[in-house]
DNA sequence: AACGTCACGATACACTCGTATCGCAAAGAG
DNA sequence: CTCTTTGCGATACGAGTGTATCGTGACGTT
C-alpha cells in the first residue's frame, strides 16, 4: 500500500473551504477550483477526494450539520441542571450569529436547496426536530409550573433563538440586546435566566 | 421618438424573474441568460435595461423590499384596531414561509451579502427596524397593561415571527402550529389573539 | 530491487458566464 | 416619405466552470 492519508480528514478540510465559500457566495458560488484555491491545494485534488461537485456539497452540508451540533454541545461544557443548559442551549444557537456567522450563513445558503431537494430538506428537519425535541424534554424538567405546554413553549424559544440570531447576524441587535431579549422570555415563563 | 415602453415595468419584470432564481439557486446562481430564458425574452434584453449584472441584483434587491412590505400591508387591508394589525403583520410575517417562499429564500440570499456589502446590509437593517419600530408602537398601543416594554416584546415577536417562517418555510411546522404558537405568545402579552 | 498501488499535479475540452459590439426593425418628428 | 432615435436580437470573445484523462512521484508489498 502506498502513501497513507487520512481520507476522512482531507474531505474535512476540504469541505470546511467549501462551507467558507458558501458562506460568502452562496451555494452556486462553491467551485471546484475555488474551493482548492481556498484550501491552498490543487484543483486535481479536491476532484480526487470528491469526485463530483455533488459530492463536495453533500459533504459540506453534512458537515455543516456536524459543526452546528458541535457549537452547541461545546456551550453546555459547563452547564447545572436543566434550566441552565436550556438557557445555554438557546443562546449556543443565538451566538451563532455572531461567533461563526459562516455556519448561519452556509444554513442559509442550504435552507434554499432543502426546499427542493428532499434529502437536503430531511437533513434539515432531523436536525430541526432534534433540536426541538431537546428543547422541549429541558422546557419540561426545568419549568416550575406544570400546566406549561412544553411542546408549544419550545417552538417559541427555538423560533425566538433563531429570529435572534439572524437579527445578531447583520448588526440589527448586539449579543448583549438579544440576550437581554432572551432572558426577558425565559424569565416569563418561570425559568432562572442568568445576571 | 421611436417605439415607446414602461422602463420600469420592463426591469421589475426582469427582476422578477431574477428573484425566482435566487430563490432557486441563490444570488450566484443568478446569470443574465438564465433571467432571459426565464421571463422568455433574449439575453441581449436584459443587458439593454440592466448595463451590467450588478444592476440586475440591485434592482432586485430593491424589489424584492418592496414586495415583502407589500405582501404585509396587503394583509393589513381590513384590520381592525392595533391589537388585530399586530397580530395580522406577525401572521404575515409567517406566511411569507407558506405563501411567497420565494420571497423568504430570496431574502436568504441577500442576507448573506449582507454581511459584507454595507449597501445591502442598511437595505436590510432599515428594513428590519422599520418593522420593528412598527411593531414596537403596535405593542404599545394595545397592550392592556402598560408596564410592558414594548421595544423589548418587538424584537421577541419580531425574532418569534421571523423564525416561524423559516420553521413553515423548510415543513418542520404547518401554518396551523405557526399561528397557535404565535397566539400562544400573544396571549401571554395581554392581547386578543383570534379564535 | 522490482512491482503495483495510490496521492496528487497538470492538462485538455466542452460549456456557460458577463460584457462589448454589431445590425435591423419600429415608430414618432420633420 | 425620410430621418433619427430607440428597442431589441444576434454574435463574438475572454474568463471561468466541471469533468475526463493523462503523467509522475511516493510508498508498502513481495
Amino acid at each position: 500500500m502506498p502513501k497513507q492519508v487520512d481520507h476522512a480528514a482531507r474531505r474535512a478540510e476540504l469541505a470546511h473551504a467549501a462551507l467558507r465559500l458558501c458562506a460568502r457566495d452562496g451555494l452556486a458560488g462553491v467551485s471546484i477550483g475555488g474551493v482548492a484555491q481556498e484550501a491552498g491545494v490543487s484543483k486535481g485534488l479536491v476532484q480526487h477526494y470528491f469526485g463530483a461537485r455533488a459530492d463536495l456539497m453533500r459533504a459540506s452540508a453534512q458537515l455543516l450539520r456536524r459543526e452546528i451540533e458541535g457549537h452547541v454541545r461545546a456551550a453546555l461544557r459547563e452547564a447545572a441542571g436543566p434550566a441552565d443548559t436550556l438557557r445555554r442551549t438557546l443562546l449556543a444557537v443565538v451566538e451563532l450569529g455572531s461567533r461563526a456567522p459562516v455556519l448561519l450563513l452556509a444554513g442559509h445558503a442550504f435552507l434554499a436547496t432543502a426546499v427542493t431537494d428532499p434529502d437536503v430538506r430531511e437533513l434539515y428537519r432531523a436536525g430541526g426536530d432534534a433540536v426541538h425535541r431537546e428543547i422541549a424534554a429541558l422546557v419540561a424538567a426545568s419549568a416550575a409550573d406544570p400546566g406549561v405546554e412544553a411542546g408549544a413553549e419550545a417552538h417559541v424559544l427555538l423560533a425566538l433563538a433563531r429570529g435572534l440570531a439572524d437579527g445578531v447576524l447583520v448588526g440589527e441587535l448586539g449579543i448583549a440586546e438579544a440576550t437581554a431579549v432572551l432572558d426577558h422570555q425565559l424569565r416569563r415563563l418561570g425559568l432562572p435566566a442568568g445576571s
